[in-house]
DNA sequence: GAAGATATAACGAAGTTCGGACTATTCAAC
DNA sequence: GTTGAATAGTCCGAACTTCGTTATATCTTC
């Protein structure tokens, strides 16, 4: 099987930074004070393991454990996130979210739907599929 | 023409979230001091625009123009950028990179062409023509 | 040539990251 | 069971980034 050509990978590159940038600049947009970045991850991966330890997070984020420590931080000090030692391992710590950050990460998500909605629906029904299909086959290398 | 299905919308987000986290990663592997993202931005903005002026740049970012000062502080003292004053108008600045600036810039192309080229490369030669014009109908809406 | 607009830089406050030191537990081995 | 190493997490402080306010120089326009 060929190389990609040169003008493949230039159309894909414009395309991604021209998304990407597009993206940030709408997520800008947002009226509250926004969440830092490594918050939002954290929030959203606690959503998805409630009771893990920051430790995981800090390990799945590929960030160190300090840094994610100032995360959870912030994040109880908003009232988003609940650290809680468990009997098992005293050391240890659980994490979950309150219910205002439950919302929040729910509303991250319905962001994200929203933004992927737009994007599907510039494709025709077939199409999509298909994009999905390459995309998957691009990401999880499982063709 | 239908909405896109719920399915589809999950997918699309994993892989985003998956492939966006993955690049992070990678990106973190890098040895040298890191440039700030917004940094990284300018450098690659002005590659493309030799002889803009700071303001174009914070427009084209979407950042004041005081944080982009100080990116152009920290890439003009790391030696990646030249500003001169220039005769046109005096109070205006000419951006252009130095040579150790465009390497930099040449290095930062080179990692994301090899990132496409990994991309395109688990499609087959006809999947990625239709992969690009795809990706290009949902970025630039422009079928 | 005075008033106002424009391009940029200097300064400083607020916030983020992360290395190093520290505490509290658990585990392992004797 | 006590000692020593390993583990989970936090606290502190230095370095850095962002961005609002303010200052400076230079056009522009009437």
């Amino acid at each position: 099987m060929s190389d990609p050509t040169e003008d493949q990978l230039v159309a894909l590159g414009t395309a991604f930074e021209t998304f990407a940038r597009r993206y940030k600049l709408a997520d800008a947009l947002r009226s509250e004070r926004p969440l830092a970045e490594l918050d939002k991850a954290v929030l959203l991966y606690v959503a998805e393991h409630a009771g893990c330890g920051p430790t995981d997070v800090a390990r799945f984020l590929g960030v160190p454990t300090t840094t994610l420590s100032s995360a959870t931080d912030r994040l109880a000090k908003r009232g988003f996130l609940k650290r809680e030692r468990i009997e098992a391992d005293r050391r240890a710590v659980a994490l979950t979210l309150s219910e205002a950050g439950a919302a929040y990460a729910q509303a991250q998500v319905e962001t994200y739907r929203r933004m992927y909605m737009l994007m599907l629906s510039r494709l025709s029904p077939d199409e999509r599929d298909r994009f999905i299909a390459m995309i998957t086959k691009i990401v999880y290398n499982d063709g």
